[in-house]
Parts: C-alpha cells; structure tokens; sequence
RNA sequence: GGGCGCGUAGCUCAGUGGGAGAGCACUACGUUGACAUCGUAGGGGUCACAAGUUCAAUCCUUGUCGCGCCCA
C-alpha cells in the first residue's frame, strides 16, 4: 500500500466507477416491494458554482442518501437544475455584451432564448460537476431541469388549474421593480439596507392663501411630482383644520388635497406626510382608502416619464438626477426649508444592486392566503415536521401574513406565460395556442388573431412543483406513485420563505399530500469570524480548492462534524486539515492491516470468539453501529461523526490494534480469531463509515474485496450482538492499568527505555486471571521488564489500586523520593476535593430521602472508589515518609 | 418594534437536573515495522452575571449584560 491516501488520484477513479456500475441508480423494477427512501434535491441554479453552503447541503443529503441506500432500500436522490430567470437571463445579456457588443434587443426574444440555451448547453450547469467532485450519489440519469417539456407541461398545467380555480388573477398593484432589469422581482429577493440618507423639509402652499405653507418631511422628494394628496391624522391640532383644503406642489404647481388619515404620526416629521399612492406601499393603502389618484411618475427603467404633469425641464431625467435637480429648484425658489441627516432602510435588488422601486404594473397574482391554509395545516398536524422542530415558528410566521404572490416576471427566460390576449385585451387562459383560438373563437363567434402575454413565471412556480413534477407529475406515473411523497427535505433556513413554503403550498393543492414528511433545517455556513461569506467581504472559502488540498472526504466529514442543530458552522481551514490527518489515520490502520496479509475467512461467525479482546471490540463495534444509526435517524450528524471519529481512533487503533500486535505474528487458533476479528471489524467500519467519507472508504474496501462488491451498493452491517458485558469489563480493567502506569511513568518522569517492574498482590479476584493470559500485552505497551505476583508491595514501590486489585511499580533507584510525594500530594488533594463533595451528598438527609436510589447507590460507591484511592496513597505516602 | 438563537478550556464547539467533555492549539517526553498528517502523558473552566424553583442547577424559570440572525 502507498504510504498515502492520494485523494487527487483517486476520487475521479472511484467516481467514475461508481457511475458506471449505476449505483446510484433507484430501482429500475418499478413493482419491486422495497421500502423507499426519496430525496428531491433542492435544485441548484444553472448559473451556480458550488459554494459552502451547497458543500453542507449535498454532504448531509448524500450521508442520508447513502446510509438508506446501504439499508437495502430502493432510493432516489432526484437531481437537477433550475432555470433561475433572471440569474441566467443576466450571464447571457453580460456574455452577449462583453463579446459581441449586443444587447438583446439587438437580436429579439427568440433568437436571445436560443442564445441562452446555447449556453447552457456549453456552459450551465456546471455545479452538477462540481456536485460529483463532492461525492454526490445523485441518480444523475433522471436529472431534470425546471424548462425540461415534462416539467414545463407541469407549469402549463397548474397555472390553467389554478386561474380555473379562481386561484390566479391579473391584478394592478404596486410590485417591487428592479430598474435595471425591468422587471418586477419577489419581495424575498428584496436587501433593505441602511442607508445614511435626508430628510428634506419641503413647504406646500395652501390654494386659497398661499402666504400660508404646510411642511411635510421627505427622503424622496423627487416624487412629490406624484403626489395626490396631504394626509395629516384627524386628531393632530396643528393639522386637522386644513383637512379638506387644497395644497399646491411646489414647481409643478398641480393642487391636491388635504386629507385626514391615521396613517399620518404626529410625532414624526412634521406630522404632516405626502402620500405618492403609485410609488409607496403605504401610500398606495392610503390612496386606496381615499380614492385618490394614482400618478405613475416613471418609466421602467427609472426615467421620469413625459406626461404632462411632470414639468418639462424634469421629463425623461433619469431618477436620482430628477432628485437633484428638483432639490436646487426647490432651494432656489425657497420652497426647501431644511435638510436633515436621516438614516434609513433603502430596498436594494439582491442581484441588481439597484435601488428598487415600488412600481405600479398588471401583474399576474396567486391567491397565496388561501393556498396557505392547507400548508398551514399539515405543519400543525405533524404531517410535515420541521427538524429543528422551532423552524415551524418562522414558518408560520411567514404564511400567517402570507400576501398575493405576484408569479409573473418581464424577463425572456422562462415559462412564457400561457395567456393569449385578443384585440380588445380579453384575456384566454389555455394550455397552448390551439386552445386558446377555440376558446376565443367561441367568444367572438369568428376566428381572431391573439397576442400571447409576453411575460414569463417566476422560478419559483416552476421550483415549487420540483418534488412532484421531476417524478413525471401530473400524469400518473410509476415513479411517482412510488416516491411520492419524498422523505426529507435538506435545505437552509434562509430558503424556507422562497422554495419550503411554496413546495407546501402546491404539493397540497395538487397532489393533496404533503410533498415530504420532514423538513431538515441545516445550518449557514460562516467564516472563522462568524461572518455570512460573501464575495464583497472577501472571506469566501471555495469548498472546490478544499477538495483540491484535502480531498472530498475530508471537507465532507469536516461539515458533517459540526452541522449541529440549530447553530451555524464557522468554518477554518485548520478542522479541515485535522479530519484530513483522521482519514490518514483510517488508511494508516489498512497499512498496518496489510502488512500480515490476512485473508478473509469468509466462513468466519463473529458469534462464535471467545477471546475478551475480541469480543470487546466487536461488541464496541455494535455500539457504533447503534449510535450512528440512531444519530443519523435523529439527523444529528455531528453525534454520529463523533462517534466514528472516537470509535476508530481511540478505540480501534490507539487500544485494539495496539493490543492485539502480539498476535499477529503467531498462528494459533487464537491468533487466527484476532486476525478475523481484526479484519472484520474493519471491514465492517469502511462500511460505517462510507456515507460520511465514500471515496476513502471505497478505495480501502477494494484492498480486500477486489472484484466484488462495492461499498457504495453493500449493505449496512448486521449487529453481532455477543454478550460482552464481561469482555469489556475486563478490557476496560487493563487499559485502565497500562493508563495508570503510563501516567506515572510519565510524571515521575521515567525514561521510557526503562523498562521496570510491575508488581501485583496475591489476594486478588476474578481479573487476575486477565493479568495473567495478557501478561506479555501489558508488559509491551506499559513498558515493562516483568510482572510479579507478591503477597506485600514493598515500602519503595509505588502503590495504586484498580478494581480491588493492589499493584506496585517498582521504582527503587530510578524515582526521587521528594518527586513522587508531591506527586502523591498533588493525587491526594485532588481525591480529598472529590471526597469532599460526595461526603456533603451523602450526609444530607434531604438526599438521601429525595434523591432516586441508583443516584444514591452511585455515590456511595464513587465514595467508596475515592476512599480506597485515598487510603493507597496515604500508605504510599507515610512508606516514601519513612524511606526519606 | 416583533420573532428566533447564542454566551461552557486559548480557539471552534458538543453536552447533561446528580462526580465538567471533544477537536484544534499549548507543555513535556518519544520507544516498537501501521501512522511524525504520529505516539504517550500533562496543564488549562466561577459552564456570562444575578435572583428563584429543587435534597441537588452549567442544565429548569425570571431578570440583567453582551453578541448574532430573520422579519417589519
């Protein structure tokens, strides 16, 4: 064997076997009575490239994946891709900018659509890649994506259903509009950021005395040009005598109304606030209860438009010099009373960086509210359970206040939206143009041209129907009556609101069940100083250079080990590298497997060994088996990491391997158990632990089981399930004395080529016959000359007890004498602390009547324990008193 | 303003109503053919603070202080 793991070699090979042996694939026998397990990916963007936080994501789907592969299930990890409208939409408008100097108008819709496909046909998706690098056991072959036919016929279908349902409506009202994209964009996809802006004191005079001036407070003057009316609250003093009169705007001299409304604060501003219905959310409430106009200032891409009341030295101004203009006019002519420094939460696109504006369009509307309630619902009852469990709150919280989800995007790049429109704007909803002719046809009684809606959907109606319309909904097929519902699904918090929500909301109008019965909230994954990564900060670790430097595995079983619920993971390089040095450990331990060429008896029963030894660790080995399942059931990941990491090194290789090195030379029949055991066990550990870690694990398998099976498609080991309740008892007995005399070794700073003598009383009980058959055991690893068996420990020899066992080193000559008393001080004091504090338990009456009786039972005999040690080392002590 | 969460070893974090844990870092010493990406041993904590419940609190309750995130 290399002395090795070489990951940069490996990782390709193994991947590429185990495409090309399908065993990622779900069953193919579709009638098969498997019980299944099913996981829809949640789909990365076309655009992506694997960040940290897809690495978490996939790592614990694929652990979960893997295990319940391993358990003889028939599994689907469902893969694919979304088509992500404006992300991609945005790569190919740079693409086609930076190269050919074109924008898309340049070229038209149709040819700009063929050009992003063209794209993506050579450049997307390359996260499904950088998802193999990862290990991902996704079954590739049914890899969808969300403008796939089937998947679009989905999109077709529901949105026919659910406007015939009353469930879809077109609608004017004010949605988010990005201006560089114009287009409206989800409030999810909204930054508030805080921005340190003004307040501009702004004077209006009154319309029928205009020496008299009422003051609103702005950070937007620029729209003031859209004002319709004044509101000041109907209980404010100052104010509430104007009501009814009229108002002049300053340099467009249009009047509009005062008016009385709550939503006015006396205490803020002026108390007197203007009210833009076409550019405030809250104005536009306002202009809705008071029937006010709604003045549309600006044009799509943030222009103001050029309609008559908009002066024209202000018309076609861009926004933000509109802003600066209006503000010297204003100043000029003495209508700016003062401006204050103000600070204040501005809404940003998240992709476009730019201010977002309040915009009001027809847009195409799905009766969100009344979809939640059945998502509501099924969280309630426990269809669907949220792990962490406290997830449900921000949940609920989000659906409770649930607003029309506003699905219509003024993009290119989607599903065009399947509404055809004729001459006098009635509207045909239909599945495609041939139905939407019938239908018109009866309508107007005659054949009619038609205009199809130019706008698309957004990703999100498409990625809302991913558990169901990958598995070939809504016609009924195989796989989807088989997978459906999936079991968990694996996301991040920060995707609940965008993607979980909406999955429940049409998983139950369409499928009327829930699309999967577990939802696991992972963690974010943080930088070392618990900062979110972001490219602007500069703090991004790339999982894909880890992958390059320490291989997939480590950066795998890194994440596993701290995805702990319910806290982020800061991530350093510095855990990565220590699980790197963890899997050298675990290819170290074939290494020295290797060396004695055992062959696996493939008749070997572990039921059937008799030495302690082995029985210890192949009932340890059952242990792991437990908590690892058990954890990996619980979704606790980093439980079941721990208990690999233990089992293996502290247990396997630092106290089974070291004490079974004897027996590796030999061939009795005893050492031909060790030797399977030993093999066994290891074996049966690369299976453990091939979810967290499936290149290494895979490589190591293939060293004994070349030709045959992959680990990847084995099962899951069966539990021994021996009694070794004895066994370990005695194992824990000796490692217990090699530690103890290590540790004093070590503190009285005995060389460690001087091999000394271990004493041991004759009066002892069922474990001496263990000191006895593992004699030369202890004598290697404690560094010992020899073990005598004596009826008294001598005055120079230091003393310790074990399980009512008496031992001595004997130390004559190699040990200072004042060294080893302040050695046994030091012990003393400690026991005496120890002492101290179950003494105080045990003689408090309210203890000994309140507490449970194995918790009294067990400080009685920790007391016990304590005592005795207390009394070694004060015979120790007093026979080093008297040899000084 | 509303909500969620976090303060445990130098760092990163587990954990439990009944003798404080891990990894990394640190110190000392290193032998033996698996492993120096290693081995052995060791030091290091008022479990943020305060009050309460309890026979018993790091854990439960309340409050205070500090920090983070989400929503408005």
């Amino acid at each position: 064997m290399e002395k090795k793991y070489t990951h940069q070699d490996i990782e390709n090979r193994i991947y590429s076997q185990w495409e090309e042996s399908n065993s990622f694939s779900a069953s193919t026998d579709i009638n098969n009575q498997k019980e299944t397990y099913c996981i829809v990916i949640p789909p990365p963007n076309v655009t992506g490239n694997l960040h940290m936080g897809h690495a978490l994501n996939n790592t614990l789907q694929d652990i979960l994946i893997r295990f319940n592969r391993m358990q003889g299930k028939d599994v689907l990890w469902q893969a694919g891709t979304d088509h992500a409208g404006i992300a991609t939409q945005m790569v190919v408008e740079r693409k086609l900018d930076t190269e050919k100097n074109l924008r898309k108008e340049d070229l038209g819709r149709e040819e700009f659509v063929n050009e992003i496909w063209k794209w993506k046909e050579e450049s997307g998706g390359q996260i499904i890649n950088q998802l193999k690098r990862l290990g991902s056991s996704c079954d590739w072959e049914r890899e969808r994506f969300t403008l796939d036919e089937g998947l679009s016929k989905a999109v077709l279908y529901v949105f026919n259903k659910l406007y015939e349902d009353g469930l879809l409506y077109k609608d004017q009202r004010l949605v988010n509009w990005d201006t560089k994209f114009e287009t409206a964009i989800s409030d999810l996809e909204v930054q508030q950021i805080e921005v340190e802006g003004n307040l501009w004191y702004i004077k209006y005079p009154l319309q029928d005395d205009r020496s008299k001036f009422i003051t609103i407070a702005t950070t937007r003057p620029e729209t003031m040009l859209g004002d319709t009316a004044i509101a000041v609250n109907p209980k404010d003093k100052k104010h509430n005598k104007l009501i009814g009169k009229m108002a002049i705007i300053p340099l467009s001299g249009r009047a509009i109304p005062i008016i009385g409304d709550d939503y006015a604060k006396m205490d803020e501003g002026t108390g007197a606030v203007k009210i833009t219905p076409a550019h405030d959310f809250n104005d536009f409430e306002v202009g809705k209860r008071n029937n006010l106009e709604m003045l549309n200032i600006l044009d799509k891409s943030g222009h103001l438009v050029d309609d008559d009341f908009i002066p024209k030295k202000y018309q076609k101004l861009e926004r933000f010099s509109a802003r600066k203009e209006i503000l010297s006019d204003l100043e000029a002519e003495g209508s700016l009373i003062k401006t204050e420094k103000h600070l204040h939460n501005v809404p940003h696109g998240d992709r476009s960086g730019v201010v977002i504006e309040p915009y009001l369009t027809d847009q195409w509307y799905v009766d969100a509210k009344e979809l939640s309630k059945k998502a509501i619902k099924a969280v309630k009852e426990k269809k669907t359970q949220f792990v962490p469990e406290n997830w449900e709150k921000t949940y609920f919280e989000w659906m409770d206040n649930i607003q029309p989800w506003c699905v219509s995007r003024q993009l290119w790049w989607g599903h065009q939206i399947p509404v055809w429109y004729g001459p006098d704007n009635h509207f045909f909803v239909a599945m495609d143009e041939s139905e939407a002719k019938e239908k018109a046809h009866k309508h107007y009684g005659k054949d009619t041209d038609l205009v199809r809606d130019e706008d698309v959907l957004d990703t999100w109606f498409s990625s809302a129907l991913w558990p169901f319309s990958t598995l070939g909904w809504p016609e009924k097929t195989p796989e989807f009556e088989k997978y459906y519902n999936t079991d968990v699904l694996v996301t991040g918090f920060d995707i609940i609101f965008f993607w979980v929500a909406r999955m429940m909301m049409m998983g139950l109008y369409l499928t009327d069940d829930v699309p999967f019965h577990t939802i696991y909230i992972h963690a974010l994954v943080r930088d070392e100083e618990g900062q979110k990564m972001s490219k602007s900060k500069g703090n991004v670790i790339d999982p894909l250079s880890l992958i390059e430097k320490y291989g997939a595995d480590s950066l795998r079983f890194t994440l596993s080990s701290m995805a702990a619920q319910g806290r982020d993971i800061k991530l350093a390089e510095s855990r990565v590298e220590g699980y790197r040095n963890f899997i050298t450990k675990i290819w170290n331990a074939a290494r020295f497997i290797s060396t004695y060429n055992i062959i696996q008896d493939t008749n070997f029963d572990p039921t059937t060994v008799k030495q302690d030894q082995n029985k210890w660790i192949l009932g340890e080995l059952d242990n792991l088996n437990m908590n690892v399942s058990q954890a990996l059931d619980k979704f606790r990941f980093n439980d079941a990491s721990a208990e690999i990491y233990s089992f293996t090194w502290h247990l396997f290789c630092d106290w089974y391997i070291e004490i079974i090195k004897d027996d590796m030379t030999q061939s009795s029949e005893g050492s031909i158990e060790t030797k399977q055991t030993l093999i066994y066990t290891y074996l049966n550990l690369l299976k453990i632990c091939h979810p967290f870690m499936p290149f290494v694990t895979e490589e190591l398998n293939s060293i004994y089981k070349k030709g045959q099976e992959l680990l990847v498609t084995s099962n899951w080991p069966n539990l021994v399930s021996n009694d070794t309740v004895q066994s370990k008892s005695i194992i824990d007995f000796l490692i217990d004395v090699i530690t103890e005399i290590r540790s004093i070794r070590s503190e009285l700073r005995v060389a460690p080529s001087n091999k000394i003598k271990l004493l041991v009383l004759n009066d002892g009980n069922d474990y001496h016959d263990a000191l006895v058959e593992n004699n030369i055991k202890i004598q290697r690893m404690a560094r010992l000359s020899n073990i005598e068996y004596v009826d008294t420990i001598p005055d120079n020899a230091i003393q310790f007890s074990l399980s009512d066992i008496g031992f001595g080193l004997d130390l004559e000559g190699v040990v200072n004498t004042e060294e080893e008393l302040t050695r046994l001080d030091k012990e003393l004091s400690k026991i005496l602390d120890d002492l101290a504090i179950v003494d105080k338990k045990l003689e408090n009456k309210q203890f000994l009547d309140n507490a449970p009786h194995d918790v009294i039972e067990k400080q009685r005999a920790i007391k016990e324990e304590l005592s005795k040690q207390k009394n070694d080392i004060e015979i120790s002590k007093q026979k080093f008193l008297n040899i000084r």
